[in-house]
DNA sequence: CGACATTAAATGTATGTACATAAATTTGCA
DNA sequence: TGCAAATTTATGTACATACATTTAATGTCG
């Protein structure tokens, strides 16, 4: 569906204030879908996240500094969310041995299971990019890319991460 | 810069996973430095849009639902953004005489007068689509629109609401 | 008229983001 | 050696989203 329609707003500006809320809209909308699907998981889509990355380590730990890396959304609080993880017997948290200051997260095998649970269920397929053809997925990107053209203030940027 | 130097992920499994993480991540960074240049006013983004909707109406009152209905944000809650524009004095709330459930919001000239100020620094513009052609942020709109097709699944559907 | 549903807004709870600060440990250098 | 600085994680506060429930007022229909 048209933005115009979507929103109920018949005009705009110009295609540049239009194509800037249809982002915002858009992306609302995909983040939407994705937490409503892993819900049902009993998941939130941060959650989510630092589960994969955390098997990408299996069966080496984690620190919380390397899941503040990999999750790219570096003033976030992974703290937290790896809390509600351990709640759920997911993940473990341990003392690291060779730096106190540190603490190990791992997987179990119960979160290993819900990922692959997930996973299997074909999910992660279902994100609206399936509607464009390979060559605007490509122009989709470069336009994105252009957007983001002089990431001048030196500030550190958001990334709120997804699959 | 390039998607894959940003997130420093050399590769994607395809043009696809790309882009929908290039969409989440442009949304991402797109919001951060909106809220950052909102935030030397004393505002959120969201507080922000109610102001805007309510300058819309000025003078004639809003009412909850209106203000939720306008952000096109179904879901969320209205009602407590309005609590921290009443705090700050940008907005009034009162008893609806003519329906007493509802209630008057309107903005205060405080509030009209914070808008100009915004306005008149220029921030609106900032947005990265400056960075755009006239055709390509054409071609960004219609490749937004089509990732929304098949809306299936009759949810409602999410809309944080922007400029 | 009066019980009951509907509507409008507010409130409660869980989660997350952003940012500042605290607490514990380790490092490094005078 | 000893103390300040740096590192690593956790905690506190403000704000927002998502969703369920509550409260008050209004509508409806027997």
């Amino acid at each position: 569906m048209r933005i115009e329609d979507e929103i109920k707003q018949p005009t705009f500006r110009d295609e540049y204030q239009k194509a800037i809320i249809n982002l915002v809209y858009t992306t609302g909308w995909l983040q939407l879908r994705q937490a409503t699907a892993f819900k049902t998981f009993g998941l939130t889509l941060p959650q989510f996240n630092i589960l994969r990355i955390l098997r990408g380590q299996h069966p080496l730990p984690a620190t919380v500094a390397l899941l503040i890396d990999r999750m790219l959304d570096k003033t976030s609080n992974a703290s937290r969310i790896v809390d509600r993880l351990e709640e759920k017997k997911l993940v473990t948290r341990t003392v690291c041995p060779a730096n106190r200051r540190a603490v190990d997260i791992r997987i179990t095998p119960a979160g290993l299971e819900l990922l692959k649970t997930i996973e299997d269920s074909g999910l992660m397929e279902k994100n609206g990019t399936q509607f464009l053809t390979p060559d605007e997925a490509r122009q989709l990107n470069v336009l994105l890319d252009k957007i983001r053209t002089e990431d001048g203030d030196g500030t550190t940027l958001h990334q709120p991460s997804c699959e």
